[in-house]
This record gives C-alpha cells, sequence and structure tokens, in this order.
DNA sequence: CTCGTTTATTTAATCGATTGATTAACTATG
DNA sequence: CATAGTTAATCAATCGATTAAATAAACGAG
C-alpha cells in the first residue's frame, strides 16, 4: 500500500471512520456507539471523529449517505434497464416480468449479502425514527425501487388501480425483504446455517408469476 | 381510582416501568434510553428500577418477557383454532384455506395496530442481535406461528418439499409483516396517512389463494 | 381499639465511570 | 515557515448503581 501523503491521509481517516462507524453503529445502535469505541475501532484517534465530521451526529449522517451511495450504485444499473424497458411504448408482458423477475432477484442476492447487514440494520433503525439520515435513503434507493417497480406492476396489471397496484407491490417487495428483516427468526426455522440463494430466487420468481400473470379471482 | 394498599402498591410500580419502558426502550433504544428518561416517564423515583427488577438490563428482559406474554394471548386462540384443524383426518383444502386466511388476517390486523409499533421495533431490534430477549419471544411467538403455519401449507401443497414449504411460507408472512417494518417507507410511497386494513386484507386473501391452491407451473 | 414494631416501598443524595466535545501542543508535508 | 492532520489531556454532563433515611401500610400484643 503506498504511504499516503499528508494530504490524502485525511481523506484516509475519513473512509476509514465512515466504514468502522457503520459497523460499530450497526452492532452497537447510536447511543450505544461511543466515539471512542469507534475511534478505537478504526485505530484512530477520538479527536479525529470532531476534526473530520464535526461530531458524532454529522459522522452518523455521513455513514447514511455512504450507505445510500453504494445502494445507489448497485441498483442503478438495474433500474436503468427498468425504466428503458418502460420507455419503450407498449412493451410486451413476457418481457416486463422477466425484467421484474431479473430486478427482484437482484434485491434478493442483495438482501442475503453478508456485507449488507449492517446497512439493513442502520436503515430498520432509522426508519422506525426517520430523520434526515431516513430522508437520504429514501430519495436515493428506497423511492426509486418503489417507484420503478409501481410502474412495472401497473402495466402488467392494468385491471388494477392506483392504490391497489401500490399495494400489491409492497407484497411483492415484502417477499424479498422478510429475508434479511426477520433473518434471525428464519434461521432459527430453517436450520440453516446460511440461506439458499437459489432456492429463495426460485420461490419468488414463482410467486411474481403467479401473483402478476394470473388474471383475478372474480 | 382506588388507592393502592402499600402492598399493592410494589406491583403498580412494576407494570408502570414495565410500559413506559416500553415505549422509552422502543423510541430511544438500549442504550439511549436512561433510566433516568425512563423513570421520569414513568413517574417513578430512579432508584425504583435497581429495586424491583435488580437493574436496567433487568427491565428490559421483563419488557420483552411482557411482550411476548400479550402477543401469546391475542395469537393463542386463533393458534389453537389452527391446530384443532390440523388435529382432524384430512382437512378439506377449502376449509385449510380459509383458516389460513382468517389467521393472516388477524396477523394483518395485528401488524397495523398502533400499540403493537413499539413491540415491532423492539423485536427488530432484538432480532439483530439476538439475546436471551429474543430466545423468549421465539419460544412463546415466532416459532408457534411459523410451526402451525408450515404444517397448514405443508397440507395445502403436498406436492412441495419441507424446505419448499418452509421457503413459501417465509414469503408469504413477508407480504405482511412487510407493512410493519417497512411502514415509514410505505407510508410515504402510497402517501396514506394511515394504511387501509381492507385494502390490505383484501389483497393479502388474494395473494394467498393465488400462492396456495394454484398447481406448481411446470 | 391503640400502641409499638415489623415490613415493604419510596425517596434524595451520592458513587465512580463514561460520555461527546474541546483545547493546546505536536508532527510532517509542501 | 505555513498548512493540514494528529495527538494526549481535560472539560462538564450524564450514565447505572447504590446507599441510608423517610414513609406508610400491616400486624401482634395488651
Amino acid at each position: 500500500m503506498p504511504q499516503d501523503s499528508r494530504k490524502q491521509q485525511g481523506d484516509t481517516t475519513r473512509d476509514t471512520l465512515i466504514k468502522t462507524a457503520t459497523r460499530v453503529f450497526a452492532e452497537l445502535g447510536y447511543h450505544g456507539a461511543s466515539t471512542r469505541a469507534i475511534a478505537k475501532a478504526a485505530d484512530v484517534n477520538q479527536a479525529l471523529i470532531g476534526y473530520h465530521f464535526g461530531g458524532k451526529e454529522d459522522l452518523y449522517q455521513a455513514v447514511f449517505v455512504a450507505i445510500a451511495e453504494a445502494l445507489e450504485q448497485r441498483m442503478t444499473t438495474r433500474l436503468e434497464q427498468l425504466k428503458v424497458l418502460l420507455a419503450e411504448p407498449d412493451p410486451a408482458p413476457e418481457e416486463c416480468l422477466v425484467a421484474l423477475e431479473t430486478f427482484c432477484g437482484g434485491l434478493v442476492e442483495l438482501m442475503l449479502q453478508p456485507e449488507t447487514e449492517y446497512w439493513s440494520q442502520l436503515i430498520l433503525r432509522e426508519q422506525q425514527h426517520p430523520g434526515p439520515a431516513f430522508d437520504v435513503l429514501y430519495e436515493r434507493f428506497m423511492g426509486r425501487v418503489l417507484g420503478i417497480t409501481t410502474r412495472l406492476v401497473g402495466h402488467l396489471r392494468p385491471d388494477l388501480q392506483s392504490d391497489e397496484v401500490k399495494t400489491l407491490v409492497i407484497t411483492v417487495l415484502g417477499q424479498i425483504l422478510v429475508w434479511r428483516f426477520a433473518r434471525t427468526g428464519i434461521q432459527r426455522h430453517m436450520g440453516w446455517s446460511s440461506p439458499d440463494i437459489e432456492a429463495i430466487k426460485h420461490r419468488v420468481f414463482t410467486n411474481i408469476r403467479l401473483l402478476l400473470t394470473k388474471e383475478p379471482l372474480e
């Protein structure tokens, strides 16, 4: 690793602090994670949090901006693909279905990646008490995912009203998100050490087709 | 309100502390909720937490025992109904479906009740870092719900293997649970002040029938 | 019924430890 | 020497826990 020049050293410290703080905040909670614990875990002097970010609260904000950027980066390609499809005059239903499957498959993988565990913990916490950190997350990630999938499902199910489409979208996404949010309980129930991604994907794909291709029962 | 006798006063203090602590722990997190803040919110002397429970950690445990008991009480009737149905030699599929719908309908109502908000926040937190508090919750509530629904779905879908049934159950429950643990994001997306319970129920019922009555696609 | 005693509960005050923040001195790069 | 970054030390505030004193209901003896 090349030795940082003095000016680059500051950026390195910032990055290290954000990365470490993501983990410590997720593990101990905002109040439980002391600036000293974060600094020690990052192998950095405690006063540097104040120097680089201003204070603990500002570091917390910086963590969420970083999470939103990372999520944005991972999903932006897939979201663009859906946008392109929806830009067509009248996309074929089967094409929409495959695109939605691909998108949801990526979401399943994202939910099951170990590295997203800290993110989900922080997002869950923040969602319970929405502050400025949640606004960043919603605008840069959640809102975009919800928006594009709603448009896609709306095209697949023209028989449904606007609110009905939204409700359906939530349930479709819910069966994916649950694998992250209820992970501990699920593991205890299924007796898995690590979840079988392909099996989950297969189930989600099947469900999507059942929920979006079948005509309403009555 | 009748004046408490001296002996009853202790129990009253205990109950008040648990009820208040449920809210404060949920709002501020374990570390964020100081014993002084809890005591002040409960209008009780701070030292009484130590006197009645031993310490902060013990009060936290007591909160989860109370939550588990409340959840148990609310669901035990519905769970018994399912057990009775499953005890029959060969329950009719339609009967199983209706029973599952009824059960899931109750679950939807539970998820949307304002009073369960504190519970869900605490459960989510505890699930991320499972401790003894989570054990109580799983054994008395989650495990029983998962177990009984899995048996029911297994009977409805004899074409699926054991793990496939469990996976299907998780997705079915996930589309219900999501209304609670993604509540803030959902509200922002749907622009609701308060969710339309009947619409959600209708969607969940429709989904259940689509997912559990249709034969596998291939 | 009344008094003194026991018991459970409550209270204010205080303990050492830890918190986030800040300071001034220090280091190294340009 | 100027600047950006780092460091150890210290600040008042707050933390959970504990203490001894205060309060009042419960109880047995007379």
